[in-house]
DNA sequence: CTCCCGGTAATGGTCTGACCATTGGAATGG
DNA sequence: CCATTCCAATGGTCAGACCATTACCGGGAG
């Protein structure tokens, strides 16, 4: 009689990695691992965890993916597998492959984008500082130098992230950058399918909108900072999405 | 002469399996994989990768833990790895994590739940159908009736998660979800060091504010949605956050 | 005493080869 | 035609090995 015999109805097998992986996670939402500590070494904790190694890697892999365990090769201090926080860079590629697979349709994914952009936009007003307000206004002369579509939506995503972190919510500003990146693909397409002068006067608003939001955010004025920021990227996009460029034919 | 020496100033080792995942990652983002789409058998994968079958599985787990990818076993058309789009338990358990790991600090989350609420309370009166209108009835219900205050914090959630479904986005919903489940241990925990008398209050006027929440979108009226919701959130939120039981002595 | 240098050990990274449990489907027999 | 049996393919797991990188320790040179 095997223990993991398959009742049919029952949960599905446990798998050998999982309880590797609920093993860190516990540490984790009880406190004991925190971080910057540093994991038992790969061997050991198979030992302990009475599993092979792979599947510890295989745990190990998984958590990597959600930026909350680190590996680095070595021995001492420096080597070995230690705890991080590093949400962004998994935040950005599960988005993005998300959207690729049409799960989360563009229109969703801006409507959440707006929402975010405003309040990034009225805690900007409040609590941004003078370094932060000088980093936006050099994103927005990067946009009027960029000498092609590609550079001003560069500086338009760095302009947009910037507004996130001035709001000093790490959570908001991750999520805003990873869906700016989630959408970059998507939205150059629409941004090259544009004609020239379609173009032309589409910058020259998005700048003069800008514009508004930085005076706003700089004046701390949240409420029209909000509503700007609002406007802006509904507008934006109310202006983009019909100019798709017919993918699948 | 080694193809992996590492070159001092040059970019990180690329690990191998890091080569897999951008494999399956290229053939996401250009639509070439589609969600339900069968990948090579790890085997096969390996070889033509030119890697171990142990990498091509670290690489897996990690596309799995971002809900990109879905094993099982067994031979034929349901056996084999298949691209899949779940990223809801992906979400829950990143923000969960980086919240225990105090990375995103709870009233930087609850801002970023706020803006949702309004986006998911204004939608909600837009589209929202007569099935959604029963079921967060039903949720009302179920907090009235509930005999615990687990029972409340479960309805209370159902009823929230319920109307980001009603606004029919996605990405709103889930991530509403996600930021629900991350809060569910602290916020438990403050919910239950409320005294009695405290408790008691609160529960009725979360009722009534739940109750105006839900006319407004039975009414469809989203000016009025938007507003009571976002006010909800910041006033619920603001009566809880003082009543942390200290953790760390 | 200090500094440099080599060795050593520990770490994650990778590979190989094997076996198991599950599952679908093909071959077989009624 | 249907039920049964067997087989092959799949992911899951394990054991053991070797490699590259890195910190740390100890000894020798200055």
């Amino acid at each position: 009689m095997k223990a993991r015999a398959a009742a049919p109805g029952g949960p599905a097998a446990p798998r050998a990695y999982e309880t590797v992986v609920a093993w860190v996670e516990e540490r984790i939402l009880d406190g004991r691992l925190q971080v910057g500590d540093q994991l038992p070494a790969e061997r050991d904790l198979a030992a302990r965890l009475e599993v092979s190694r792979a599947v510890v890697r295989e745990a190990v892999r998984s958590l990597q993916a959600q930026g909350v365990l680190a590996p680095s090769v070595g021995a001492g201090r420096a080597g070995g597998t230690r705890v991080s926080a590093l949400p962004s860079g998994a935040m950005t590629r599960l988005l993005r492959l998300h959207v690729a697979l049409a799960h989360f349709p563009l229109d969703e994914v801006v409507e959440v984008r707006t929402a975010l952009e405003r309040l990034s936009a009225r805690l900007a007003a409040t609590r941004a500082t003078d370094a932060d307000l000088a980093l936006m206004r050099s994103h927005l002369e990067q946009m009027r130098t960029a000498t092609d579509r590609k550079g001003f939506n560069d500086g338009d995503t760095a302009f947009h992230v910037g507004l996130a972190r001035a709001a000093g919510n790490g959570l908001a500003a991750d999520t805003t950058e990873a869906i700016r990146e989630a959408l970059r693909r998507p939205l150059m397409e629409r941004f090259t399918a544009l004609d020239e002068e379609t173009y032309a006067d589409l910058v020259q608003d998005l700048d003069r909108e800008h514009e508004t939001i930085l005076e706003a955010v700089a004046t701390h004025d949240p409420a029209a900072a909000e509503v700007l920021a609002e406007a802006h990227v509904r507008t934006a996009w109310r202006r983009l999405r019909g100019s798709a460029a017919t993918m699948a034919p």
